[in-house]
DNA sequence: TAGATTGTTAATCGATTAACAATC
DNA sequence: TAGATTGTTAATCGATTAACAATC
């Protein structure tokens, strides 16, 4: 690997894409995959697979393409894939529990090992396995199961101070549902999602189309 | 408004937040804004904003910030968030039903008028009021009910055809949640997320953090 | 008026695309 | 060998940041 290289944040945020298509095309059977043809299932130029793979080592073959099993290693090992990761979620809504029952999650090796939730009705139940707790034992029970990634799906009112509890009790990254800017330590990796967001820029476009119409 | 600018998408990314932050500011029952303050709570440098606002219109007051009323009603009417959007859910499953049931969207002006699923104990069902119909029945109901978006939240292998219908039913926006490029003619509108994606990214910044450790 | 803050132009930075030598 | 395709450097494009005149 390549050390004083910096990757982009694009960069990043296509490798698992490029992981999700070498795995399906694992699947279907096979076995050398070219950058142009890689670049049309993703809808990405080759050349920008070219470059994002170059970034981290040399994966392909010149004049043949690269072999579909071996890059999908060496990227699900860039993306830290190999390995498993103990998650938790906090909230039990309806978002929580979606996300609880994800099988998708368990495939990239991402296990939940507990759920968090105030409701004394909730506190107890087993959504897949993975037992319930109360909040207010999320202080113990995060080191206690060893917990690395929290995910953050409570009503936004309540975030940050959820946020503060995981980080104190020593997970490293946070998954946050909540629509509400969080502030963690600068050591915290943390990821938001606003699903309005989406839904908001279909609705920006589709109104401009019907001013481009008129 | 201004005509011939051409917007960068990562601009309209932002509006939405804009928007909410907005939202709350109004909430909490501030009068005026500073390009300065709002990016702050937003997490953006005060010169992106005022720059990213200005490919619209001149909404602020030199010397004195904007009126978070005022802007706020500005940005929903850029977003199109002043009228109101039909839409409808393909996949009842987990995510499905936490979509149908996730108030927020109500309040951004997107109602939910039908949800689509194969499974026959689900249909004739009602989520939040809104009827679950039998998916053999969505090209009849589509048109019917003047759906403007439809959400695909099937599994993968199911995604495409789901498209095709709704594309073919009359939809003019899609929003994807199955891992799979989707292909749609260029006049509709599709946003897809991938969920796995953040937990990926979050992975891969959480691997590095312990190499720089060792 | 003086202080504050916008809107906009210019400078910088970063990411994508094009081109092509290296090589399987 | 000839054809194909990678890895990488250079050129282009686009987005962010800095600076400041306009003005409330």
């Amino acid at each position: 690997m390549k050390e004083h290289i910096v990757i982009s944040k694009a960069t990043i945020d296509r490798l698992p894409l490029y992981f999700r298509t070498l795995r399906t095309l694992q699947e279907e059977g096979a076995e050398i995959i070219s950058s142009e043809e890689l670049g049309r299932r993703i809808g990405v130029t080759p050349e920008q697979i070219r470059k994002d793979l170059s970034s981290f080592g040399e994966f392909g073959k010149k004049g043949v393409g690269y072999y579909v099993r071996e890059l999908m290693r060496n990227v699900g090992e860039i993306l830290g894939l190999h390995r498993n990761w103990n998650i938790a979620i906090v909230g039990l809504g309806h978002l929580g529990s979606a996300l609880a029952n994800y099988r998708n999650f368990v495939s990239l090796g991402f296990n939940i090992k507990a759920i968090f939730d105030v409701d004394r009705e909730k506190v107890g139940q087993h959504i897949q396995d993975v037992e319930v707790y109360s909040l207010s034992r999320l202080t113990e029970i995060i080191p206690a199961k060893n917990i690395h990634i929290g995910v953050i799906t409570v009503p936004a009112q309540f975030a940050q101070q959820v946020a503060d509890k995981l980080v104190a009790a020593g997970v490293r990254g946070i998954w946050n549902f909540a629509p509400v800017k969080l502030n963690v330590p600068e050591h915290i990796r943390l990821i938001s999602e606003d699903l309005s967001v989406g839904l908001t820029s279909i609705s920006y476009y589709l109104s401009r189309q019907l001013i481009d119409e008129d």
